[in-house]
DNA sequence: AAATTGTTTTAGACTAGACTAAAAAATATT
DNA sequence: AATATTTTTTAGTCTAGTCTAAAACAATTT
């Protein structure tokens, strides 16, 4: 499987786990930054190696083969990303862009034998769950800080967005994964929220509060 | 650069360690396995890039620039090959083609944290420097096992021939960077030796003996 | 020095993956 | 239901890197 094939495949599992319907050409082009043409000429080789199931007009779904094949690529990602934080001692909103070299490396033996020296985690350090050799997932119940109520308190295991600014604003704000969080008030004017971050409150907006995932 | 460039690179690299003179079209083919006709496409490329010294018909050299860039790819490679030998419990003959692999990552950054996890090692698992972060190495003195003298003793200190058959050879008979080696005896007849490996003695080809560094 | 042999380069073709522009199909609007 | 809009596909072009076959050059032999 090239570079290219395995980004996509990577791209649609990720749209599948947002939406369960067929994935549109535009979404992938979209989230690729590429265009609708070179998608869909993607997608007929693809389909030709059965990993998607593609019918012209009507987008397209991982097939049982394509999705093992994303959730291995994701694996790699994810245990890349915890490589380099745990390891090399990166920080979280540095390792992306390099994970997105390093799942692309082919050998079944290393990524697992660096899942064994990682000691088999099961989050990478974005709280996002790492498949198994097998492709099976743990699942992690977690809720939307912003879906919570007011006076409940929980634990910050993971986040929504990655982006490389809302990690840096994290770090500012000083939460982590592990932070304890107490909901002390929801402003109903603008959906902000008044939260104790371990010791400390603070006031932060519902963009915020909607990308932070809580247990 | 891409994926080729560097494979190029470092190519004509390891070619400029063995003869100063001209590297061949040829030869560069013949190392990577491809025609000459394509080398010659890559070779006209590189010089645009001023990485290489390159007069049809008389062969090429790297340019000060193309030889710092394909250290830093040798230096890539080291480490990785030994980050898989030390962390990672891969044996030595398993290391080559996934550090192929792994040494067209970019990131400068990656590479010098990975230099420090592994404790700036200087060389790597087959007994071949790493490169420094500017391009420096630290020459170790080596004598061919094949150049040595009755009664001489020393240190296996790497290989010459990295290939798994190799390799593989040595592990059976236990013999090992680091490993105590005597000449016992040089058979004139056949240029075999008879060497005692820490306690034990064995005889080994010419063939063998010419591949195996002693300091 | 001419002829033969071997090496290197050129010319032209191919593939993967991307692109643009135009055509076709699906969806939305009146 | 007909039209307008949006989405998707097709057709054709481009680039990087490879290849084959032929031509150009270099080295060797006679």
């Amino acid at each position: 499987m090239t570079f290219s094939e395995e980004n996509y495949l990577k791209t649609i599992y990720h749209l599948m786990a947002v939406s369960d319907a067929g994935i549109s050409t535009n979404a992938i082009a979209e989230k690729m930054e590429t265009k609708a043409s070179s998608v869909t000429d993607m997608l007929k080789k693809l389909a030709e190696k059965e990993l998607v199931n593609y019918v012209k007009y009507q987008g397209v779904s991982l097939t049982e083969k394509g999705q093992l094949a994303a959730k291995m690529i994701v694996r790699k990602h994810r245990l890349w990303e915890t490589f380099l934080v745990e390891k090399l001692d990166f920080s979280w909103d540095e390792v992306h862009d390099l994970a997105e070299q390093l799942e692309h490396i082919k050998s079944e033996k290393l990524i697992n034998k660096l899942d064994d020296f990682l000691g088999n985690p099961t989050e990478d350090p974005h709280g996002d769950a790492i498949p198994d050799a097998n492709g099976r997932i743990t699942k992690i119940e977690k809720q939307l800080l912003s879906e919570m109520d007011k006076n409940r308190v929980g634990i910050c295991v993971g986040v929504k967005d990655t982006s490389s600014d809302f990690l840096k604003y994290l770090d500012k704000q000083e939460i982590a994964l592990g932070s304890h969080i107490e909901i002390i008030e929801k402003e109903s004017f603008d959906s902000s929220f008044r939260i104790r971050v371990e010791t400390k409150e603070i006031t932060i907006s519902h963009k915020i509060a909607s990308n932070l995932y809580i247990k």
